[in-house]
Formats: C-alpha cells, sequence, structure tokens
DNA sequence: AGCGAAGGACGGATGACCAAACCTTTTCTC
DNA sequence: GAGAAAAGGTTTGGTCATCCGTCCTTCGCT
C-alpha cells in the first residue's frame, strides 16, 4: 500500500468495518410506502374497515405525489389489504377480513436472528425511555391494553394484536417519534416469524406476568429494572424462536 | 365516518400513530454514498492518509454504478475530505490532515435530543448483547483501546476518535452487521453536535471510569450491570449537552 | 517501450417520480 | 331533478437519478 501518508493507521483499524463499505441500497418511495402502510395494517394499526385519508391528503402527508401513492395503493389492493369505493363519500379503506399472510420466506427465516437483536435494542431503549418519561395517561392505556391481553389468551391473534399496540403504546410514552416508527417496523418483522408458530396458553400467560412486571417499573420510573424486565420478556420468546427456526 | 364496516376500531386506536402517515422520504443512493462514506472518514473509521479500494472494486460492494460512486467521490473531494491520483499506484485517499468540521447546522442542534434517544437504544442493545457474546479476542482489543483512552485525557480529538473505536468495536462484538451500522451512524451524528462544545479532562476522567465498568461488566457477561453502565455513561454525555444546547 | 492499473469523461437507455389537468362515480342539498 | 361536492381513476409529458458501456489519460513497473 504506498499511500502518500504511510504508517499512520492506529493498530487495531487496520480493517475498517465492514460496514463502512456495505451495500448502500435505497428502496424507492413505491416501496417504502408499501412496506409502510402494509405493515400498519398488517399490525392492525390500521384497524380493519377503516378508512385511509383521501388520497389528495395522503400523498402530501408522506411527502409524495400523488401518481406514486396511487402506484402503492393498487399493490396493497391487488394483494387484498385495501379496496377503494369511488364517488362521494367513497375512499380507500382496509379490507375486513385481511387475506391471509404470507408464510415467511427462506430469507426472513433465515435473517432471525437480527431482526430479534435489533428488536432488543429498539424495546430496550424504549423501556428505559419510556420507565422516564411515561405520563399517567400514558400508563393507565397501557394497563388498558394489559387486561385486553390477560382476556386473550386462548386467541392467538387477538392477543398478538394487543401485544403489539401495548409495545407500540409503550413506545409512544417515549414522545420519540424515530423509536415509534422502529418499533413499528421491528413488530412487522416479528410478526411475520411469530405468526407461523404454535402459542399454548402457559406460554403466553407467562409473558403476560413479564408485561405486568415491566409496566409496573415503568409506572416507578425504574428504568434499570424496565429494562431488566424488558430483556427477560424479550429472552422469552427468542428461546421459543430458537428451538423452532432454523440455525436456533 | 360511513364506512362498509363499521363500529369495529377497538377503543384505544381510534387514532393510528403519527408515524403510520409519516413522511417516506428515500434519499438517494448519491447521498447514501457520500454519508455513508463521509461518516466513516469523519469517524477515522477510515483513518486520514488510508486507500480506498479501486472504484471498479468500490462500486460492486456498495452496489452502486460507478458514475454514482463518482459523484459521491467528487462531492468528498470537493469538500476536501478524500482526494485521487491517478496513472498505476494511483487511488482515493484520505486527506491528511481532514477539513476542519463545519458548525453543526440550526436543525441538528434542534433535533439533538431525538438523536440522544436513538443513541440511547442503540448502545444500549449493543452493551447487552456484547455481554453476552463477546469473546476473549475482542476483549483484549476494547482493554487496549481503553488504555489508549486514559492517555488521551489532554487531547480531545485523540480521546474522541479512540472513544469511537471504544463504542464501534463493542458494536463489532455483538456480531451483528445492522448494530455495527447503526452505530457509526449514531456515532457519526453524536460527533456533530459533541465536537463544539468543551470537554475539561475531568469529565473525560470519569467518563472513563464508566468505560472500565461497562467492559468489566461485559466481560463478567452481565448484560444488566452491563445496560445498567451504559446508561450512567449516557446520561452523563447527555447532561453535557442539556446544559448548553438549546431546549436542554 | 510498452503494459497494466488506476482515475476521468461521455452518451444513450431506462425507469422512478412528479405535476397538472381531466374523467367518472356517487351522494348530498336545494 | 339539477347541480355541487368529494372522492377515486386516467392520461400525458416532463425531469432527473441511475445504470451501462466505451473510451481516454496518467504513470509506475518491467
Amino acid at each position: 500500500m504506498a499511500s502518500p501518508a504511510e504508517g499512520r493507521v492506529p493498530a487495531g483499524t487496520l480493517t475498517p468495518p465492514e460496514a463502512v463499505f456495505a451495500r448502500v441500497r435505497s428502496q424507492t418511495a413505491f416501496e417504502e410506502t408499501v412496506d409502510q402502510l402494509g405493515t400498519a395494517i398488517k399490525l392492525g394499526l390500521l384497524p380493519a374497515g377503516s378508512r385511509l385519508p383521501p388520497e389528495r391528503e395522503l400523498c402530501a402527508r408522506l411527502g409524495i405525489a400523488r401518481s406514486t401513492l396511487r402506484q402503492a395503493l393498487t399493490a396493497l389492493s391487488q394483494s387484498g389489504h385495501v379496496f377503494a369505493t369511488r364517488g362521494r363519500h367513497g375512499g380507500t379503506f382496509v379490507s375486513d377480513p385481511q387475506p391471509p399472510a404470507h408464510p415467511p420466506s427462506p430469507d426472513t427465516l433465515a435473517r432471525w436472528h437480527e431482526t430479534c437483536d435489533r428488536r432488543l435494542a429498539v424495546e430496550l431503549g424504549v423501556a428505559v425511555l419510556a420507565a422516564e418519561r411515561a405520563q399517567p395517561a400514558d400508563l393507565d392505556a397501557l394497563d388498558e391494553v394489559a387486561l385486553a391481553l390477560e382476556d386473550a389468551l386462548e386467541d392467538f391473534p387477538a392477543y398478538r394484536q394487543a401485544d403489539i399496540r401495548l409495545h407500540v403504546g409503550l413506545a409512544e410514552a417515549t414522545r420519540s417519534a424515530r423509536l415509534v416508527r422502529e418499533m413499528t417496523e421491528v413488530q412487522g418483522a416479528m410478526t411475520d416469524l411469530i405468526s407461523y408458530i404454535a402459542h399454548p396458553p402457559e406460554i403466553l400467560s407467562s409473558s403476560n406476568a413479564q408485561h405486568r412486571r415491566l409496566l409496573a417499573a415503568v409506572r416507578e420510573g425504574d428504568s434499570n429494572r424496565a429494562a431488566q424486565e424488558m430483556t427477560e420478556h424479550l429472552k422469552g420468546t427468542e428461546h421459543v424462536l430458537a428451538g423452532l427456526l432454523p440455525g436456533g
């Protein structure tokens, strides 16, 4: 290496992290829109039957052209996730019921470890910040969701739905838009992994106990304990996955 | 709301999170490349004087066309961060010395809170996973960096440089490419905030004590304590920022 | 002298995205 | 019943980022 300024490389940094030259691949606006809206629907953040804002308003909010938004909506309607009606009081609506979910792709399955790692980071950050910042009103809403969870031990779709609301709600309590967004992305990825494995009520029940302890720690503003409970909670689902997925 | 399927919206989800309709803005490949390489240079991951891979190889690694890469390299060379020499054994090199850094933009300053939140999540996740997964070789390398930190109390640029190597090294110890990438992004954002504020040796010294405790916890594989030490460490810099930046 | 490896420059093809206008359907109101 | 209003649906044309391939220029090594 005959570089002009030789021999100044500190030991240990001779090889730059691979991340430096990693693929820089930006999705198109179209793809991002499909993902964002599709995930919101999949997670129930946009409930079945609900109406999306009018296209002319929505494209402004998303910061894209109407034609681009329409491409995304066309894709979502072809996959059966939304449908549109014309005329006054028409609009684009979330289908009810939703089409059956696709089984996870081999690619998704192969990267499940990465997904869990990312989830750990997001959820841990959320737990700590929520413990510091959650307002009483937030906590009351979260408690209500926790109650719904207790009643859904036998109905996994309903359970998962409430579980998502709990985790996203916790993220909202941090008042960080970024964390809310990352939480929804991560929950979307987790849903892809989770939906195809069995969830006996006993596991959901112990998961609920962890939820309760987590919320208690958040209510007390004890961020260390919140982080601890969250770690334990996540390890639980991770162990379940490890037992059922390849390379566990 | 005269939707076809009325009255099915669960209480508490009547208003979908704003994140659902948030701007979906993808950077261009050109911008992402400038950011990725620029950040790596700014952080010293690509040390001053070092040579980048040949353009024909680099564009393949980054997954972009050569002309796009050249746009990015042109931008970086116009800003003085790199320069190119032609002919055999020529190449693109990181400038030495680097051009002076720009002062943080008002926009960056206004969002410093968001940056710190994101940092918390990434670093916390890294701390926990590093405690679980770090190999003895990783730990030895990290200890070496920690030693360099001790000797740099009076020289902030050198200190910061070693600090970055410590945090990125910790991320590498998690074996998660994603976390390494997020760590570099976050450190880049933090550098923008940090470089323009005073850092008395006493603060750096107490920061070093936290580094030592953190590494000890990681070495013992005690992820809870690692998370705790990391939280404390980050709160330190956050308090310093809060005292000096608007809206603290 | 010439070969080879590097950066540098050009030109066309493609596709994503945007902007603006216009059409069609439906329902509400007068 | 005749608009008016509010929604989705359609068309068109243009801009710009990006890709791909080709060729040129420089310059150290053999």
